[in-house]
DNA sequence: TTGACCACTTGCGAGTTGCAAGTGGTTGAA
DNA sequence: TTCAACCACTTGCAACTCGCAAGTGGTCAA
């Protein structure tokens, strides 16, 4: 990927960071998967992303501020891969690309339920949201409502029962 | 690209539609540059997007049913492109986008002038904008409020006294 | 000691990007 | 009627990127 400067606007920035077909995949399964090790990256992955590609975007995306990697403190080799709060914003932006998916393609039922349950409760929703990412994440204080064990639970009800 | 479908995914497969390096682009310069043609979408390029790759997007973009290709009346070899509903209902993403890269990237002041009043106006102002744009590219009533006229005010503005 | 685990890295063929130049039809002025 | 400018792309090509498959070297648990 060039990711050269192309130009000042916000929106061409944003696409300079994320742009690509995968970075914004792995933020996805840190953020909702809870994935946070190369290997519950490497092998959950949904869309079966290739061992380099992984290494690659989780470089990119520690140099770029949007992960931080810290070492296991009960396992030497592993590592853990962190969101930072530019990587907690995105928020909004992940669940407009779910509410526009979820519209305007053909997604699976099971992995639309996160998406709808996200637009539905919309931006107070998303602040809930955020402030456990802080917590998971940034060391924050746990916040009463978790929206990370309504949005699993709504996902393995649906996988649960097939889609009806 | 390679445009397979990965997973059922709905953040995945907006990504798998929007997410290269230049969709998004050619799609924000039709929706608020209102560059209507080949020409203007390749002379006007703030990011200098070469004729090759604007050819091949437009062609994915209109194959996707993002953007609708027709004849102009007054001149046979001049082809309009007009946004879809469903890139009308990229406005709130843009938006985000945008929002996020005024906040976490180095944007130039003119160029974000934009993205924060669309911040400012919040889901009311996206709204009114997409009822503006279902005028200009799909044929519907004119409505009151012109968005489109107070963003581009506000960027000439900009653009004419240098960033203090 | 040994086999599994862990986080990557390497090799490589196929595909994509983007610069520069070219194509062929259309338009408008002389 | 001629012809240069315009219009929407195409083509050639070198450099780069992607993604599969296999490999690397250190660490852990039995």
């Amino acid at each position: 990927m060039p990711r050269t400067r192309r130009s000042g606007c916000p929106i061409n920035l944003t696409l300079e960071q994320l742009g690509d077909r995968w970075s914004l995949i792995v933020i996805r399964d840190v953020m909702f998967g809870n994935r946070r090790t190369y290997g519950e990256l490497l092998e959950g992955s949904e869309e079966g992303i290739a061992s380099n590609i992984l290494a690659d975007r989780l470089e990119w995306l520690t140099a770029a501020g949007l992960l931080a990697r810290r070492a296991d403190p009960d396992h030497a080799q592993r590592r853990i891969y962190s969101l930072t709060e530019p990587a907690i914003q995105l928020v909004p932006l992940l669940a407009q690309m779910g509410a526009w998916g979820r519209r305007h393609t053909r997604p699976s039922k099971a992995l639309s339920v996160r998406a709808e349950l996200l637009e539905q409760g919309g931006p107070p929703l998303w602040a809930a949201f955020m402030d456990e990412l802080r917590h998971l994440h940034l060391g924050a204080a746990r916040p009463a409502r978790s929206v990370f064990a309504e949005l699993q639970a709504a996902f393995e009800k649906a996988t649960a029962r097939p889609a009806r």
